[in-house]
DNA sequence: TGCGTCATGTCAGCATTCTGACATACAGTG
DNA sequence: CACTGTATGTCAGAATGCTGACATGACGCA
């Protein structure tokens, strides 16, 4: 029972899923009110910082396949949140970009989901927030690169 | 575009699901060749080490459904990983424990799965880990008092 | 010009997990 | 003993995301 080291108590892959399931959890209630899931709200999000992004680039951008953002994207579509230019200006790309509804319900979220993770951080030391984030982010990129390219979506970013 | 405060690059939020994807990725590439999925993994792990725990602890522990756990464990139990003892010696709860099988092909999961959470931990100062686990712990907890009890799985846990 | 490659959009099917619901077994209370 | 409450196991359906596959448009190259 003494196996190579798998203590729960002291598992970094675990207490990074507790956290992010009780963050994610924490946003589906705040989103909710406002009819939107996180994953759609990540989608409005990126598009408000992005406009122009195609829908493989923002499936890249927010860790799904092209096929998930499609769908997706089709719900958001169908409710006038956002919307495709027809004209295909370079390849098959289209580009989407927010309507007004579709920013001003992101207005709304951007301040509930704000909330939500300035409560979370403020639960430690602030001068450790910097630090934090990037010793997170070299976990993200020793896993990427151990398993080759392609591990967060199907593609690189292209950046 | 000057919202509250979603700057990408310094979400902690996303710097989280960056992490948590890419480990789930990193351990899906490891298990799949024992034919093992992560959720799986984590049920065997959580068996071998609280022997004789019902299908609906076993979800708690392992931040899921009760539902969700009962399909898996068909899987696993079909697959002769687990056995159920057959007598409920108080109420319905149906005590789990590992085969012999089970406990073998657990020990080479673990063994692949402490191999990629060394990888990541190595990527940080080791004096930052046990610091890490605290925040990250910290997160959890404030995220979870503030939606009320209930937030990881539908029940507390009994500990 | 024609062909191979690649990225994109889209459709279909499958897997996983969730919510909802129901029956059963025990504990507590009258 | 009967009634209520809680916990568990289980089934059914829906939601979400994935893999696989195909058609289309752009680009590089002979």
């Amino acid at each position: 029972m003494t196996q190579p080291g798998i203590d729960v108590t002291r598992s970094v892959g675990l207490a990074l899923k507790r956290a992010v399931t009780s963050l994610r959890t924490a946003m589906d209630d705040v989103l909710r009110p406002l009819g939107l899931t996180v994953s759609q709200y990540a989608c409005l999000e990126q598009l408000a910082q992005r406009p122009g992004l195609s829908a493989a680039a923002l499936a890249r951008l927010t860790f799904v396949t092209r096929q998930s953002a499609h769908t997706l994207l089709q719900g958001l579509e169908e409710r006038g949140l956002l919307e495709r230019s027809a004209d295909p200006p370079s390849g098959r790309a289209l580009p989407l970009q927010l309507t007004s509804t579709g920013a001003a319900l992101l207005r709304s979220a951007s301040t509930a989901v704000a909330a939500v993770e300035t409560h979370m951080v403020s639960a430690i030391d602030a001068n450790r927030v910097d630090q934090l984030l990037v010793d997170l982010d070299a976990f993200a990129s020793a896993l990427d690169q151990e398993a080759g390219p392609a591990s967060g979506a199907q593609d690189e970013l292209p950046q």
